[in-house]
DNA sequence: GCGTCACTTCGACAATGATCGAACTAACAA
DNA sequence: TTGTTAGTTCGATCATTGTCGAAGTGACGC
């Protein structure tokens, strides 16, 4: 017996879901409420959907205090949905298509206000490595050497102190299946980088264009590599 | 805007419609009553269903006298139909058998234009492990000792070069889970294979029957095993 | 011509499911 | 405490659509 491909495609089909989907292609995280008024739809209707998207496994949520945040469970479903995404625009406009597949936003993008792809990933294993930040079951701290190191970098970690937003928080990419850094901390990183003008944004596409230079700061700063 | 992606995926949401897109996926151009009788309903309904996928680009017609023959409109759609399989078959219990129950289907069918199945993943291995092609981060390519092997063997490679399809080109399979080889050097190979009388296809089946002179042929020209 | 076969169109029916109002729980804030 | 906010559940409504019977078109063979 053949598997059923149509439940999977059922659960794309729904134009309200599909719009969910397609926002979560970012990378981020978002929470139900967000996701409805992205889809135009009341939080009712919001909540079912989710649901059903969780139910097919193509999402996953994370509870944190009265806000759930759902994210695309992996990135096969990310592929899937840029397939889709492709074949369709393609339809559109057959010449130019400097599409999500483009293999600049797989290195390097910005995902909310901080850094994603394969730099970022990098970029977090190394802060493991020198024991500047702590990886404990999903959950993510700042060590003590880690704010040290942070703060001889410019970074004001007390002042920020008080924001409800984490500091340390881990991300999942979609691209990599990893971790990168997120929160606070990944927030001041990113623009950091920009500052320095070690990089600039494209907002258009998400992507993060390093200068020769300043890919090479960025990594020697870090430890990367 | 962003580009509809729920039209396509709600036509492939149907479980009638997913029956006829994943029988096409043999390659072979199939007839309404064919189709009708694959996805178990009545030629009305059929009817419906096939104008349907023609209007949403998924199918292209022919019309043979009193007869229509239809067929997936590109690899594209191919490709698709394939990544969905893949998905569903992979979320499955594994203690559940996953894949084609058929041995005969595990073993070697059409994807398709191409060989899949379980020699189709030892070739792509046996490829890589001699150089011919290069597994490069889920991109293909044909080195240079791999583009003088087949153009031994009589690929014209050259000559389809203008084609917008790649050359080289993984595909995952559904029932090992692991790479073969898409593309029009995976078409190339297939071709070759049933032109040679190595193989029939069974197009009824998707089975790829290979004769025990063909396999041992095509196995010691492609150092399998 | 006639009968048969492949396929389509029309119409009716039933099932599905998307939507939102209203009422609910749970977490926070003041 | 009280009020607010995030999210869920229930129930009703309404539109969509998959399904098939019946009838129709058009191509083939005899």
């Amino acid at each position: 017996m053949e598997p059923d491909i149509s439940a999977i495609a059922r659960l794309i089909g729904d134009p309200t879901r599909a719009r969910m989907l397609t926002a979560l292609m970012g990378g981020k995280a978002l929470t139900a409420t967000e996701l409805a008024i992205e889809a135009n739809v009341t939080s009712q209707t919001a909540s079912s959907h989710l649901s059903k998207l969780l139910e097919g496994q193509l999402l996953i949520v994370r509870k944190q205090g009265r806000h759930k945040y759902f994210q695309l469970k992996g990135f096969e479903i990310a592929e899937l949905i840029e397939k889709l995404l492709t074949m369709t625009t393609k339809n559109l406009v057959p010449n130019i298509s400097t599409g999500p597949s483009d293999p600049k936003l797989k290195q390097s993008r910005i995902c909310y206000d901080h850094l994603a792809g394969e730099y970022a990933v990098a970029l977090y294993d190394s802060l493991v490595k020198q024991g500047y930040i702590l990886d404990k079951q999903s959950d993510t701290f700042l060590t003590t050497s880690g704010k040290a190191f942070f703060e001889s970098l410019g970074a004001e970690i007390e002042s920020t102190a008080k924001s409800k937003r984490p500091l340390c928080k881990s991300c999942l990419d979609w691209s990599e299946r990893r971790n990168h850094l997120s929160g606070r901390l990944g927030q001041w990183i990113l623009d950091d980088l920009i500052n320095k003008g070690w990089a600039t944004k494209d907002l258009n596409t998400r992507v993060i264009y390093f200068n020769a230079k300043g890919l090479a700061l960025f990594k020697s700063r870090y430890g990367i590599q």
